[in-house]
DNA sequence: ACAACTTATGTCATACTATGACACATGACA
DNA sequence: TGTCATGTGTCATAGTATGACATAAGTTGT
């Protein structure tokens, strides 16, 4: 890895640090972009190089998580029932926070407490969440063999799927570690599972 | 009724059809609020005493669909099943779409083009899916006489009612009429009724 | 080590959404 | 009809986001 590469890790870690750590401080909305850089001592035009949008701060685990999600799936038997297949992909989330570095722990930690002050970002997170619910729909329709714009289970699989993961991390704990969210996440899914009819996806 | 109130009515509905109208001609994201106040002859700044952002508009429905779930929610015993209630709350909305007027559905039809052309409008849709979800699942842990804050289930059974609902209106039909809409949305709420194991929202 | 190339950044400029303040006009009501 | 309340237009402003272009930094050849 040269060092071009490596300092735009630093910097894109450092423009992640220094967002979380003033919306904590003064609130998402009252934290301009221009703040942000001024921490990092870049412009705000290089702000919106390395994300998006001030958005795609709080989401920052979301493509990683669709990404493992994805993997996940894509190793199942195209034969298994899809809502098993979904739910050890959430399942790969959870492992995945648990392994996660101290770093991105801590920042975890801070998206989650981020989220409870401003509930408007949770709609933000379901925003994203149904992009995601978009490629998954399309791939569990594939395997089911159904034309996904008519294949309602397969969306419903997702959806739940989706949705379950998003109570298991935004219901909040009282000033918990990771553990009890990744507990919560964890019982959430078992709680899903319990729910649901055996065989109701195939 | 007033002279003053029956104009605002007006002036309302005549921004919501502009904005819609032209969204469809020209896309959600090129269509500024300048021109829809333009065909209404309103400046810019009164759209925005109508509504609290561009995004209100594709959103239009999502207000009264909460209210008509709220009051169906309500007026259900309180030790019934709390998807049960849901449940019946989500086919009061089905059942008011089918009532509207012929103003509305067009909206409606509308609305459902624009989200089918305009993925990200999803998104946006479920970000105020989220929020309405916060108060049912508030209503629902209330009536479990549990706290919001820990019950994942009260969380469960509202995600999945709003999620199906969801997956009801936006998952497209080729070109349907409003008949079709509310039968694939009945269709989604019986598709989760069944895929639910009797008794495990108790 | 130096030149040539690639890529990241800063500095403009600009469009658009959204909000507050204030003056003015229009409908409501005595 | 005069007074009050309310809706509207105009202006000013903050903030997000994007494109264009020049410059600086890192990369790669000889």
């Amino acid at each position: 890895m040269g060092l071009r590469e490596l300092k735009k890790e630093k910097t894109r870690n450092a423009l992640l640090d220094a967002a979380l750590d003033l919306f904590l401080e003064q609130g998402y909305d009252a934290t301009t972009i221009e703040q942000i850089a001024g921490v990092v001592d870049v412009s705000p035009r290089t702000f919106f190089r390395y994300f998006p949008s001030k958005d795609d701060i709080p989401l920052h685990f979301h493509d990683q998580g669709e990404e493992t999600m994805m993997q996940v799936l894509t190793s199942r038997p195209e034969d298994e029932p899809p809502f098993t297949s979904m739910a050890l992909a959430v399942r790969a989330v959870i492992q995945d926070m648990s392994a996660s570095t101290e770093e991105e722990r801590g920042r975890f930690l801070k998206i989650r407490r981020l989220l409870e002050l401003n509930p408007a970002l949770v709609g933000k997170s379901a925003a994203r969440g149904a992009a995601t619910e978009r490629v998954f729909a399309k791939e569990i329709a594939r395997r089911r063999g159904t034309d996904v714009l008519t294949d309602q289970v397969a969306h419903l699989v997702v959806v739940f799927a989706v949705s379950t993961m998003r109570v298991g991390f935004e219901c909040p704990t009282p000033e918990g570690d990771l553990a009890s969210i990744t507990d919560r996440m964890e019982a959430a899914v078992t709680l899903t599972e319990n729910a649901l009819r055996p065989g109701w996806d195939l």
